[in-house]
Order: structure tokens, then C-alpha cells, then sequence
DNA sequence: TACAGTGTAAAACGATCATTTTACATCGTC
DNA sequence: GACGATGTAAAATGATCGTTTTACACTGTA
């Protein structure tokens, strides 16, 4: 692996679960297998690291939920939590931890959440026979917001409890 | 106002504007308007500070959400976001910014979702004739949640929203 | 009037932070 | 075989952090 991807990797790992500003740097150099000058020469600096791994993970996410139902959008977020444990969404800790001081951070929680209601109105629209329908759209992404924040403190299953809710919602607005 | 309930109120503030590390003890004595001394006489650490705002922030919470049926909790929380704003909650926030690290704000912050969880059961029980739903409960529970998370980004828009899905998982249920 | 309580202002503490620098090793390439 | 790129190890930098300390002022009460 290559000495970049192997930084981001071990930063997205670190900052996941302990923490962007309770990650310090010494952590991020042991994790990551490398001197802080090869950090600093890759990353340039802690809050383009951060950067960085936003868009690793909105790379892979994306990558994760490319599917074209309901079911499949939280069957999706179900292996998501399975393969990468359930931490909360990685962009809006990163926006509370710096209060949406930090504009880099804030445009790329911004644009990654426009990306998520997008995907999901597309998949809206598929099962609702191409209607346009952006509060059913925004309706699931709710569930899907609140999955992935209640499934921090109650597992997994809170992914299956909106999953069967998305359902009814869904089926609702069929009839 | 007593000093210490000041210190507390300009330490959610703070918290919540700007983050618990991003905010420094100089910001915290300058906004209470007293001295660090004085400060660290009532709250004894940033630590103890950060429990005291969160014991507050819950009994505040709980005296908001004494209600008894689902439109009046997504109204109570639309009310919350009107006048406090939509910075995401609290409580998660500060166990995203700790990893779950620190036992006390771990702990404070299931005792706070435990006791919103069966607020919730209590008004499902309520809505739907006295009967025991937990898997409704939860829905309605992962719909307030996500209310609260896409708030941040979509404003208060999405607590209608979800008070909407929440009816129709109600009436859903009812039949 | 003496005193305990509660406060301020400001310096000092040691630790930790992100970042830079110095000195040196390895390796593929022209 | 010189060289530029890429790496390591480790010390130094200056700022900032949470916390403690020193020295002093005000206030109500016995």
C-alpha cells in the first residue's frame, strides 16, 4: 500500500474512534508507520489530514451505496456498520467537533449530505414510478440520519427498525 | 444568577457552539465573567464542567419533552431547535469528540437516550390504546434522532418531516 | 474589629500540541 | 558513481492547554 493511502487509512481509523482533536499527531505517526516529516510532506497539515479522510470516506460511501432501492440503501448502511462499526456519521462529528468553524470541513459535510439526499431521491423515485417526491426523500434520509446516530448507543438493530419503517413509508405513498 | 448556574449556562453555550475541546478554559472564564480560580472552585475540572452542562442540558431537555403524544414531542422539539438552535445533540457530540473514552460522559450519555427511549414507549403506549410496542417506539425514537442530526444541515424543515412520518407510523399502527 | 467566605487579577506550572528542523540512510536512475 | 527522491530518527520550536498559585479586595456576620 502506498505511503499516502496507508496515512489516510490509519487517520480515518483513529479519528473514528477516539476522536479528531483527542487524535494527536505522535498517535497518527505510530498508527500510520512513518515519521512526522513523511506526514507533513503528504499531508501538509492536521486539518488537510482531516480533509483528506472526509473524502476517503465520502469516496467509499458512496462507492457502498450505490443500489436502487430502499432495502437496499439500509441493507447497505447494515454492512456499513458491520465492516466498520457504528461510530456515529463521521462527517457531522467532525462539523460538531469544530463548531462549523472550519469552512474546508463545513463545505464537505455540506456536500456529502447533498450527495446522500440526491442518492436517495433517485431511489425515491425509482420505487415511487419515477415521481418526483422530495419529502418522502426526505423522510427516508431521516430515518437513515437517525439509524446510523441511534445505532451508536442501541447496535444494529436500530438500522432494521428504520429499514422497516422506510418500507411502510414507502408503500404508503404508493397507494 | 447564582455563579455557578452562570458558569454552567456559558459553558453549554460555548460547548455547543464551538465543540467541548475547541473550547479553552480562557473562553470558558472570559464568557462567565469570573476569574479561573473562581471557575475551577465550582466545577473543580473541564471534565466536572462538561457533566454539570450535561446533567443541565438533560433536565432542561426533560422538562421540554413532558408530553404526552407524538405531534406534541416533534412540536416540543421543533420549539427546542426555534429557540436553542440545530447544532446536532449534545449528548452525542460529546461522546463523538471522547471516542467514548471518558466512563462519565459515556455513561451520562446512555442515561439520557435510555430515559428518551422510554419517554417515547410511554407516548406509543398513549397513542396506541396501552398497548407495548418497543419496535414503534424505536422507530419513532430513530425519527427524532435523525430530525435532530439532518436539522443541522437541512434546517428546521426536516423536524416536520419526521413529525409527518412519525403520524403515519402511528396511524399505521392503530389499524 | 476580627474573621471567614467569596470574589478578582495575573503570573507560573508542567504537559501536550502541531509543526519544523537537523542529520543521516536507502534506493532506483541517468 | 553521482544524484534526486523518499524515507527514518529524534530533537527543537513556539504556542496553547488545563490547572495551580500568589497576592489582594470586598462583604456580611459574630
Amino acid at each position: 500500500m502506498d505511503t499516502k493511502t496507508k496515512l489516510i487509512s490509519a487517520a480515518e481509523h483513529l479519528f473514528d474512534r477516539h476522536g479528531f482533536t483527542a487524535t494527536g499527531m505522535d498517535k497518527l505517526t505510530q498508527a500510520a508507520g512513518m515519521s512526522s516529516r513523511t506526514l507533513y510532506k503528504h499531508a501538509g497539515s492536521k486539518m488537510a489530514l482531516i480533509t483528506y479522510v472526509l473524502a476517503e470516506r465520502h469516496r467509499r460511501f458512496q462507492q457502498r451505496t450505490e443500489v436502487d432501492s430502499v432495502e437496499a440503501l439500509f441493507g447497505a448502511l447494515e454492512e456499513w456498520v458491520r465492516v466498520e462499526g457504528c461510530r456515529g456519521c463521521l462527517f457531522l462529528r467532525a462539523h460538531g467537533e469544530t463548531g462549523g468553524d472550519i469552512p474546508k470541513i463545513a463545505d464537505a459535510v455540506l456536500a456529502h449530505k447533498a450527495s446522500l439526499y440526491e442518492k436517495i431521491q433517485e431511489i425515491v423515485s425509482l420505487e415511487t414510478g419515477g415521481k418526483h417526491n422530495p419529502e418522502l426523500a426526505e423522510q427516508i434520509l431521516i430515518l437513515f440520519e437517525g439509524a446510523t446516530a441511534a445505532a451508536v448507543y442501541r447496535g444494529a438493530e436500530s438500522i432494521t427498525s428504520a429499514r422497516i419503517a422506510a418500507s411502510v413509508l414507502i408503500q404508503q405513498a404508493r397507494a
